[in-house]
DNA sequence: CCTGCACCTTGTAGCGACTACAGACGCAAG
DNA sequence: CTTGCGTCTGTAGTCGCTACAAGGTGCAGG
């Protein structure tokens, strides 16, 4: 049934490195075009899909929202393809990071302290409760 | 209607920081108890309340789950207070912000560089988008 | 007493990005 | 032909909220 280069969703899984299950929902929410299907209704994959999925799992491999994603796919299809746009969605994709990066700092400073205000987990009353309890200082 | 120390959801809400949908959200989960009722259906809290939600807020903020806050909460509330269970749970948390903050610093540096590959955005193709084509190097 | 307004009520649906089924069918190897 | 895995659709669950809609309550001013 299937011509010689083309493959099943466990393959396409496979050789992309994304779940099966997930290539589905990329499909249902329309980030992956609907593929040919054999008689019997499984969907029929070609290595330029193996391509276009493995961008999108570097992409979100970054972080970048599926919502980036769609945007950065149509950027490399279009004939223009701009660096500049590609450019500022990488750099509001690089500040979020930054502030996100911040906040765990900022978690794992106060954590570390307070994990280590409980010494060796003996004590009577516990130091991490008691700033939980009633806040800093 | 109100004795004396008692106050409406709203109040609860300016005074513990978090907001009126997330209280009631708090109580369908049950990490909160049902409050006492007015006869026309509103929610009376008291100071106790605003402690515990403060509490609630507080370990939220440090980015532990609702599922470490109750288990958090019922330590706090027991007597024992035992200070290695809490050390345990906060331990694994900061396991896990550590690695969060590793793949972030991962993506922040893979993102700077490329975004500064990009040079002024102005070039014809666009380096940015080759390596999510086609990975890096 | 009536009006107006802010506040409160319940219930439900949506977000992002999957993940996990159930129950049925396809396909290839032995 | 049978076995057994792969695949199909559709739906519901995850986490931690947030955002309604449509209606009821409480209180102050006139």
């Amino acid at each position: 049934m299937t011509a010689r280069d083309t493959f099943a969703i466990g393959r396409l899984s496979s050789r992309s490195g994304v779940n099966v299950e997930t290539i589905r929902y990329y499909e249902r929410i329309g980030l992956l075009a609907k593929p040919l299907r054999t008689s019997g209704g499984y969907r029929l994959y070609r290595l330029a899909d193996v391509e276009r999925l493995a961008f999108i799992r570097r992409t979100r491999d970054l972080g970048f929202s599926l919502d980036d994603v769609r945007r950065l796919l149509d950027l490399a299809d279009g004939k223009s393809r701009s660096c500049r746009r590609v450019k500022d969605i990488a750099n509001t994709h690089l500040a979020d990071v930054r502030a996100k990066l911040d906040d765990l700092h900022r978690m794992e400073r106060v954590l570390a302290d307070l994990v280590s205000a409980c010494a060796d987990g003996t004590l009577p009353a516990c130091p991490l409760l008691e700033t939980l309890a009633h806040g800093p200082e």
